[in-house]
RNA sequence: GUGGGUGUAGCUCAGUCGGUAGAGCACCAGGUUGUGGCCCUGGUGGCCGCGGGUUCAAAUCCCGUCACUCACCCCA
């Protein structure tokens, strides 16, 4: 038996990242007000194809649908965005507070062919803010992104940027890019011949040379967005000039979701071959009311938590190991009975301690203690606990201690908590 | 979905012309009757991914399949 293709086992060894990055996640959304949901992993096809768009690549040929017993089609969500507007509007967060801030962590299922850094099941943080039209947060979903990698350590990457404009401003935008394309039809690939009836936009986005070539000279929605959107990147822009977050602006960024307006941004790296987005966000004003919702401004972004963990592997970035306060050696049964006890006393008190019961010996237990890179070694043997008195070593510096038996814990755990 | 590469011990890998499998690391034990990391000695461990075919004989050649991997596509 084995994992099925695209899934696999994060084992205890390789978590150290992962905790390191969650940890650092939710105290950093926390203090910028941000609070953690937690949602399903199934939901009705239908949410999906409505809110992603029915014909993107995602919906199309990626998701994991399936009927259940009653015949209703339910999807493994390919991504996160979806069902938090679902949920802010089934639970109708707007009415009290329109403004609301969240985060998740979770799996997502996407049925494509695995590579580095893509599997079928794979994991994201996802941010989310509703009832926010201002520029100000834009900027500040970005600045938080670059805090995070900043203060996990992360070197490498770069923010693009760019903005897809609105309802306004992208239908005349579209013509015009329309107009231009249908000059050079013939140069484009079929793929990008399909895309001019569905999503034009995304032809901009074409990694085939022959169309980057041929849309070279292609007029940009950067310099064709209305005042309002306009003013809004310029503000988004300056805003993170003044705090010193580096961004380019890339005027192919197009990103392929069908929900996004405005602002539109990724965080990419070098360092995973062709997989270069580690996050991806972007502005979706008209989600929230199409779903059903009060017509409510929202904006997020996704960070893909396997690759972000690859990155870290790359730049050997510490990951979080706690090591061990006490390893209990215990030989004979009536030590091992004391240990046993001692141990889960020691736990109690939010030391991290363990013992073995194996009854081995003395020395193969010194190599464990050392392999669990305990701080502290209590012996107790058959001799100790007739005279009541036991040896505590300290593993770094050889020194050692006799405690005797009938103070031993509270001495124990005052040693320990010195350290 | 398309194309390439790879599957041998827990891990990293060697295995010649087809003759039934090896190293390093890890693990266990001993060297030290009760003291870790270094060193030395020994040991455990293999359906050679799986299934079929060719052959007297297959890890080795052929076919299929599963998985991994890289690229395309797309995305996180």
């Amino acid at each position: 038996m084995q994992t099925i293709r695209g899934f696999r086992d994060i084992l205890p060894g390789r978590i150290g990242l992962w905790q390191k990055v969650e940890k650092e996640a939710s105290r950093l959304f926390e203090a910028f007000g941000f609070k953690e949901i937690r949602i399903p992993v199934l939901e009705k096809t239908e949410l999906f194809a409505r809110s992603i768009g029915e014909t993107t690549d995602i919906v199309e040929k990626e998701m994991y649908t399936f009927d259940d017993r009653k015949k209703d089609k339910l999807t493994l969500r390919p991504e996160a965005t979806a069902s938090i507007v679902r949920s802010y509007i089934q639970h109708k967060m707007y009415a009290d507070n329109p403004i609301r801030k969240f985060y998740m962590t979770g799996p997502m299922f996407r049925r494509e062919r695995p590579q580095k850094g893509r599997y079928r099941q794979f994991y994201q943080i996802d941010v989310e803010v509703f009832g926010v039209a201002s520029a100000y947060i834009d900027s500040q979903l970005i600045y938080l992104l670059h805090n995070l990698f900043k203060n996990l350590g992360l070197t490498g990457l770069s923010a693009h940027i760019n903005s897809l404009g609105c309802p306004e401003c992208r239908p005349a935008y579209q013509k015009t890019l329309l107009n231009f394309l249908e000059a050079k039809k013939d140069l484009l690939c079929e793929n990008c011949r399909r895309r001019m009836s569905k999503n034009p936009l995304r032809i901009l986005d074409c990694k085939a040379q022959t169309c980057q070539d041929a849309i070279k000279n292609a007029p940009a929605i950067l310099d064709n967005l209305c005042d309002e959107c306009d003013n809004h990147f310029k503000i988004v822009k300056t805003t993170l000039e003044k705090q010193n977050v580096d961004f380019i602006v890339n005027k192919t960024l197009v990103r392929g979701l069908d929900y996004y307006t405005r602002t539109a941004w990724e965080i990419q790296t070098t360092s995973l071959g062709a997989q270069s987005a580690v996050a991806g966000g972007g502005r979706y004003d008209k989600l929230v009311k199409e779903l059903g919702g009060p017509d409510t401004p929202a904006i997020g972004f996704a960070i893909g938590f396997d690759r972000l963990v690859e990155v870290m592997e790359q730049l050997n970035i510490e990951p979080l190991e706690p090591g061990l306060d006490l390893f209990i050696i215990a030989m004979g049964n009536e030590a091992m009975d004391k240990a046993y006890h001692w141990s889960c006393n020691i736990n109690q008190n939010g030391l991290r301690s363990e013992t073995d019961f194996q009854g081995k010996s003395l020395k193969s237990l010194m190599k464990k203690a050392n392999k669990l890179n305990a701080g502290h070694v209590l012996i107790a043997g058959d001799k100790e606990v007739k005279e009541n008195a036991f040896i505590l070593r300290n593993m770094e510096t050889k020194e050692q201690v006799i405690i005797n038996g009938d103070s031993l814990l509270a001495d124990l755990i005052n040693i320990l908590k010195k350290q």
